[in-house]
DNA sequence: GCAATAGTTAAGTAATTGCTTCACTGTTGA
DNA sequence: TCAACAGTGAAGCAATTACTTAACTATTGC
């Protein structure tokens, strides 16, 4: 279910927004309620819960709610999906190259 | 330079939109051209050289144009930065968790 | 030379995004 | 009990995005 077409498409939206990617990155430190990951944003509260739906649409964060914090968290599962995407294609190009170079060696040896 | 939040932002932005990843699918294949990239996408030309446009101002993508056609290739340095900010948010998740696990045995071995 | 090919550019448009404010609910500490 | 706290939801708005069509330039094969 994480590499469908469609999560990968939330999951790269998400992190497609600079005030998102500094959420996880702060949620990468450690859990944080909705409060703490706004404070270091230059937006109303309204706007961070907006950014965190997005997050958790995506499937990149998880939250739960306790009394009246939600406690949010990373789901590295999610991360490494989309980690995972972009290695393929980059290896698939370096693996090109490599049999590129090799070709051109082999056929520099035998001219 | 090519981990600028700026840049990151550029590749990020540029990652999000599916028919700009199916793009860097097609180029992780080798080079095509403009008309190659636009063939399996429903869409004009015009809308495909305005996704290219994207992905050469991510720097995720290089062009160079012979004669009347445009030949790009993927730049697979861009793609490991974004890989790596990933990587790295993971990572520091993950040893997070595995200090706690350590923690948590120790303070159980010593009850 | 000239038609077909390959791409570029500009202008317009509908949908989406990233906010804002405001009114609201539920929770908790004094 | 009640004020402050933590978060939610809706409506509205300006900017951006992902297209479209149409007019255009430059290259190439015949």
């Amino acid at each position: 279910m994480l590499h469908d077409p469609a999560q990968l498409d939330l999951m790269f939206q998400a992190l497609a927004d600079p005030a998102r990617r500094q959420m996880v990155d702060r949620l990468s430190r450690g859990p944080a309620s909705v409060s703490q990951l706004a404070e270091p944003l230059a937006m109303s509260l309204s706007a961070v819960v907006q950014h965190l739906n997005v997050l958790e649409a995506s499937g990149l964060v998880r939250s739960e709610k306790l009394g009246r914090v939600r406690t949010c968290q990373i789901e590295p599962k999610a991360l490494r999906a989309a980690e995972h995407w972009i290695n393929e294609r980059r290896l698939a190009w370096e693996r090109r190259l490599d049999r590129l170079g090799d070709f051109l060696a082999e056929t520099n040896d035998e001219g």
